[in-house]
DNA sequence: CCTTGACCTTCCAGCGACTGGAATCCCTAT
DNA sequence: ATAGGGATTCCAGTCGCTGGAAGGTCAAGG
């Protein structure tokens, strides 16, 4: 199968596909014409990544992931850690959000948006 | 005032204070020894950065309203839309990493996170 | 005066995860 | 033979820093 069709199947760039195998984690074969030819198991891996990565999975975190879905006697307590560490992370950053958000709901909200040029938004980044 | 000073003032590593100079976004003045000296102005600017960026703001934002500041003669309306449109963004990654988080935290609640490799989070990454 | 150590300088490289573009090669159809 | 669409590689750029090396400067202590 060619790059182009396992594109279309797994959803991902022709472009990423090439770097997951740059950093090593699809190894397609190759034709005689130095084309990459990928297998069934390829694209279900391809799968696997857009999958994971639209979940917000760090690349090294869906080599992690991979490697325990490839591991047919991996523990799912491994798997479990992996999923519960990246929650974790993802609680986070919505809490860093949601800050940022109230404030500038805040600010915006006071702001009268017209052509004079006194700005709560402004007053409050420099501080006062 | 030198860099360490009004990098405690600021809240922002040194590094940071140079990268800003060198993109532009603060000239500081230097001394015969070639240090940077900043002026009382400087130290302003770069707090408002500190606190821009803490808000989530971008770089490019950054300067903008920077400018802003300094114009008096600004709208605050293009205050306004600048901290909407940046409002509107934030809006949309929370929703993404709700939704991340969503899933997620379904598919932790169902795997058993034990010794034995059967694992639902795997299987959805999989595609089953 | 000399040394020490803390500060300052510049420059270069790297992070993560791609993405764009150039130059070139290959395959198929007309 | 040619034209097009797809494939290949390689290099550079994105964003916002951050780390480190190599060297200059300053103030205090012996």
């Amino acid at each position: 199968m060619n790059i182009s069709e396992v594109s279309t199947l797994s959803g991902l760039p022709a472009k990423t596909i090439r770097y997951y195998e740059e950093i090593g984690l699809v190894r397609p074969a190759r034709g005689d014409n130095g084309y990459r030819d990928f297998s069934q198991a390829d694209a279900h891996k391809l799968a696997f990544l857009a999958r994971s990565r639209s979940l917000g999975f760090s690349i090294e975190e869906c080599r992690t992931l991979l490697a325990l879905y490839e591991d047919r006697d991996r523990a799912s307590a491994d798997v479990k850690r992996v999923a519960q560490t990246h929650l974790d992370e993802i609680d986070r950053k919505i809490a860093e959000l949601q800050a940022m958000r109230a404030t500038l709901t805040t600010l915006v909200h006071r702001c009268h948006g017209d052509d004079r040029p006194d700005c709560p938004i402004l007053s409050d980044l420099a501080g006062a």
